[in-house]
DNA sequence: ATGGCTAACTAACAGTCGTTAGCAAAGATA
DNA sequence: TATCTTTGCTAACGACTGTTAGTTAGCCAT
């Protein structure tokens, strides 16, 4: 089994995001991460400038992840319906393609200090701006029913992001048959119709 | 503007709830929390054993409502569709009724140590099983629609969990009014039918 | 061979962590 | 009045925190 080299730098951050997802950003410290490598901790300091910055790279990195996703769903023009699968599909596809990066991204972004901190919320808020006119579109067209569209873009989108921590890469189902049946149940509901 | 005075031991949990769920377990100190009450650190255990017994009374403290509220829906004997209009009232009625506290439920559970960290999974698992067994019982009396039921009953369960983070309780929506959206939402789906 | 670059090391800094020991004041009980 | 309990205090322990300084060994181009 050949271990794939690729530069510590790379090597580093990947070790960081395992640690981070798996003990939490402010309970992993450098030299667990250190460890991890088989380096001392001062040595981090060769490739990094600080913990912070691994958290950031992490972070930012995926959302950059989810914008790229949202460009390629933007482009394609489609019907509000039809646009909201293909929306979800990406941002399944994005989530399961980095697990441990989702999961960071998801729960230890609060610890960026500013000004990264506020950059980070807003290009969330961006993000959950871009699936809200989605629904907003799908309700004026007539396509969708919905109360209060900022309650369902959220429970939407909580409804995908925890796949993090059920999807296993080796597992039986793949990222393209979970989106269908997430849509399907996002869409259509839980209730057979007749 | 009468401050309410209950005993230390109280308030220590509830100003440890609102730290822990600010800034997180590991990033919150014993100091952080005696300054935020106006004692020293030191003075803390003579209300308390260690940090973590605050954090177990919180966690386990949630579990006890959520099963409370199982408890009252499961003694109604309805059926599935119904009762899972019931049971997801219930569940955004415990979160809402203390956001701290179930911001630290969901996020902050994983540092709590054996035994009590296994224990906790597994009451997660029960709770989860619950929802588990509605859905199961709807589906094989034809009610439901589901292929995956595990995937189902997370994604159901997450578009509901992320609520302590948007909810304000001076805010114009009722818990009743949210619950009442999300279980059409989860139901029926955003696609309005003909 | 020589000089410079890279990535590692050891040692240490100044601060923070959860927690304990020992003590003091106040209030309740006898 | 005397004693016990409660609740706070100061001081300190040993361990751990992110990070810096200074150094060294190996590699590459001259």
């Amino acid at each position: 089994m050949a271990e794939i080299i690729t530069d510590r730098k790379s090597q580093i951050t990947e070790k960081a995001t395992r640690l981070f997802r798996e003990r939490g950003y402010a309970a992993t410290s450098m030299r667990d991460l250190a460890a991890a490598i088989g380096i001392e901790a001062a040595s981090l300091y060769s490739h990094l400038r600080s913990k912070e910055e691994l958290l950031n790279r992490i972070c930012f990195g995926m959302a950059e992840s989810f914008f790229r996703a949202r460009d390629q769903v933007q482009s394609l023009q489609l019907a509000p319906p039809v646009q909201l699968r293909l929306a979800i599909e990406k941002h399944v596809e994005v989530i399961t393609n980095d697990v441990n990066a989702s999961a960071v991204f998801q729960h230890e972004w609060r610890y960026l200090s500013e000004p990264d901190l506020s950059v980070f919320k807003s290009m969330r808020g961006e993000y959950e701006a871009y699936f809200m006119d989605i629904l907003s579109r799908g309700k004026a067209a007539g396509h969708f029913q919905i109360e209060n569209e900022k309650l369902a873009v959220l429970s939407l989108l909580s409804a995908l992001n925890w796949l993090y921590d059920w999807y296993r890469p080796e597992g039986r189902l793949q990222p393209h048959e979970i989106a269908a049946q997430l849509s399907e149940q996002v869409l259509n509901g839980l209730i057979k119709k007749s």
